[in-house]
DNA sequence: TTGATTAGGAAACGATTGTTTCCTATCTCG
DNA sequence: CGAGATAGGAAACAATCGTTTCCTAATCAA
């Protein structure tokens, strides 16, 4: 299937080369669907802010939808491309999740908080009457818990958190707990205020 | 300024009264833009929800936005509303914490779940460029943050929550943690599921 | 009654939407 | 080189959007 994801090769073939980095495109159509959401975003706004007229957009996507499925899936792996080093750079399961825990909270606060979560956006806005992105949201999410899951395991095999505590509804907990803290975010709170909520939740697992 | 809230009376004046009750409109309109979102909902959606003609509408409202503001503050108070008797019926401020929170999580799951909530989707879609819903948005959810701190100020009163504890950081915690279970919520989860989480934040306050 | 006023509703409105068309430019292949 | 194929981009496209107009119906004040 589409192994497409980040610097994919230019494509060799016949015709014209792609003159623009769809990467590039993508990033830029994605603050806007962050900031605007999916209907709100115009098709001039996106071909505004991805320099490209609509003409050329619709010869590398199929259609509006087909460019927030795209905008969707490099948004999520940017932000767990994002969140890797940190994670990485914690020894023990505890720390891990307290980094995943503030990266959240540093990420929802003042403007990068005001730009939107695009799985929020997602879920609001088309995941009711379009099962594809309900799928994809579901996922997003899926993916998120299943990672707070593995590293809540991690840190009662290395005993900086509690070995009783129920690992799936706590997940699902923290889960809540970031998703939230989007949402919050998105009118913009303090970074005090969001690191705060942050850490206090991070007591689940005391 | 408007006293118009719930329930009141059809307005004494001349010309043809009014022949819909504004707030039997009000919840079918509530339910188009709770799952279609904001932009989503065309006029002939909510022209067909709420059994009225695009003409009629524009008689009793401004315009869409009008609509969808005065959707969104009968959502936010029916939500109160709904809320106040489960607080009521618990003694002491844990109860009332335990109470509210699981009212969050049974509207997030299954169909209640899938219908949104209009508090998230107009963060989403019109907070960022309209300062008026940004401003509804804001206060909707520091009223819910505020009754969790008074809650849980009254639990420490009455001895059902440690004294020890930081009202603020776990009022807000606890916020992020109901709005995230609508987040979720919104692509269908299990009851137990959501509950299960719910209970497990609950333990913020042991 | 009569006049003023407002609601209900069908139809029309201009504007904007997402999308396509068409022409030119630039590449690969033989 | 020439044939085929694809990208870039301006302009045109049909459809849908939110909104208004206009006419009739129903009410109140006098």
């Amino acid at each position: 299937m589409k192994s497409s994801s980040s610097t994919s090769l230019p494509r060799r073939g016949p015709g014209r080369p792609r003159e623009f980095d769809p990467d590039v495109a993508l990033d830029r159509a994605l603050l806007v669907f962050r900031e605007r959401g999916y209907h709100a975003a115009s098709m001039g706004d996106l071909s505004a802010a991805m320099k490209l007229t609509a003409g050329s957009i619709y010869k590398a996507f199929a259609d509006k939808r087909a460019i927030f499925l795209a905008a969707f899936d490099r948004y999520v792996d940017l932000r767990h491309a994002q969140l890797q080093p940190l994670l990485d750079a914690e020894r023990n399961g505890f720390g891990k999740l307290r980094a995943l825990l503030r990266f959240y909270a540093e990420t929802s606060h003042d403007l990068e908080g005001r730009r939107g979560c695009l799985v929020i956006s997602g879920a609001a806005e088309l995941a009711t009457f379009d099962k594809e992105m309900a799928a994809r949201v579901t996922a997003a999410l899926q993916r998120v818990e299943t990672l707070l899951r593995d590293l809540i395991g991690r840190g009662q095999a290395d005993g900086s958190v509690p070995a009783a505590l129920d690992r799936n509804a706590t997940a699902r907990a923290l889960l809540c707990l970031v998703q939230g803290l989007r949402v919050v975010g998105k009118v913009g709170r303090s970074r005090a205020d969001m690191i705060a909520a942050a850490d206090r939740a991070l007591q689940l697992l005391a």
